[in-house]
DNA sequence: GTCTATATACCGATAGAC
DNA sequence: GTCTATCGGTATATAGAC
């Protein structure tokens, strides 16, 4: 028998993962109250019961969101070795998700859209995407010591971060468009890793 | 005196304007055809007639808009003589918009994430992209004879986008995020060039 | 805490006058 | 070609029963 607190917080976690699934398939403005409730099995009173609305349904999912994914990007890093190796596999994470649900990069591009117009929103991204950044920034900064190599000069984060955003943009709309090869050639250069190979040019 | 013709191609051009403009500021699905009808100092009755709704106009905006952006950048790109100047006239495109409205990139991701979303816009939004990955593949081409490198062995033109478009998402979430320097090293990356100075590693 | 019922507003799209 | 008027549908949000 659940108490009421268990019922609640089941609601709760109901509400924010129906919400993630249908702001991916059909945007944020596109998921209306009632569409998500339905597939939370609840109804559209409970999202304002809980969260008082749209707007603080979507900045609960966006801070409870942040460690789930840093935690799935932590492990996979700690498993490889060699610098292509983690840089393959952050490529991994967002081209081929191996987690139930591989269209949590599309919910990060509704979220940036969003926030692009919002300002209330924008703030809070900014602050998920500082504490990744910074993430990538100690991780090169270890990379750079098993390698070798001398540290950055200047933090690195949002470069790696962006490029593995914008080439599955690419790949989203061509899956033939970035091949593993050239996404990691690509993240090479935005940690500023030399060339390996021959294979590129000089 | 207008003609009716010339009066026709006006009220398009008001509408597509329009619809760009608004499509950029609320969203694809939060622009109403009655918004942009009213931007456009017309009646929403005037987009149907014209595009047959809501799609048609964005249809139509998508593909009467590849050519402006491809000659507003290969015109950046003739005026530069480096590798380095060529990567940051592209970089400058993004970040910096020279022209009246700042926001087309915005629009750009817009369109992505409602091409995710609706496979007809998807493919339509794929063929302009392809004719953009192959602008840029032979631009590079030509810089590889210029610099002396060995022409790439597969084509990078989209890693060369995606890395533009990921960095710029980076860059308006925090605008100290990448600095100019950062975002041309990276691009040296995408196109397999080596890094010049020694301020990176090695 | 969740439900039904509802108020209010806006959406896309159409019909018909001009 | 553009207008007004309007239909049917759906949105957010609230009030009140349970």
């Amino acid at each position: 028998m659940a108490t009421q607190g268990e019922r609640k917080a089941e609601t709760r976690q109901r509400l924010l993962d129906a919400a993630a699934e249908l702001f991916a398939e059909r945007g944020i403005e596109g998921a209306s109250v009632d569409a998500i409730a339905e597939r939370a099995e609840r109804t559209s009173g409970a999202v304002y019961d809980h969260f008082g609305g749209k707007d603080g349904l979507l900045y609960a999912l966006l801070e409870g969101w942040a460690d789930d994914v840093a935690a799935v990007i932590t492990a996979e890093l700690a498993a490889a070795s060699t610098l292509d190796d983690r840089l393959a596999a952050l490529w991994r994470n967002v081209a081929h998700p191996p987690t139930g649900e591989g269209q949590w990069i599309r919910l990060e591009h509704e979220l940036w859209s969003f926030a692009a117009r919002h300002d209330g929103a924008r703030a809070r991204l900014r602050q998920r995407y500082e504490a990744a950044w910074a993430g990538i920034d100690s991780a090169i900064g270890e990379w750079a010591r098993d390698e070798g190599m001398a540290p950055p000069s200047r933090p690195l984060g949002p470069a790696v971060i962006g490029v593995l955003l914008g080439l599955e943009m690419m790949r989203r709309l061509d899956p033939n468009a970035i091949d593993d090869c050239t996404a990691v050639a690509t993240l090479r250069g935005a940690v500023g890793a030399p060339q390996p190979q021959k294979e590129h040019a000089r």
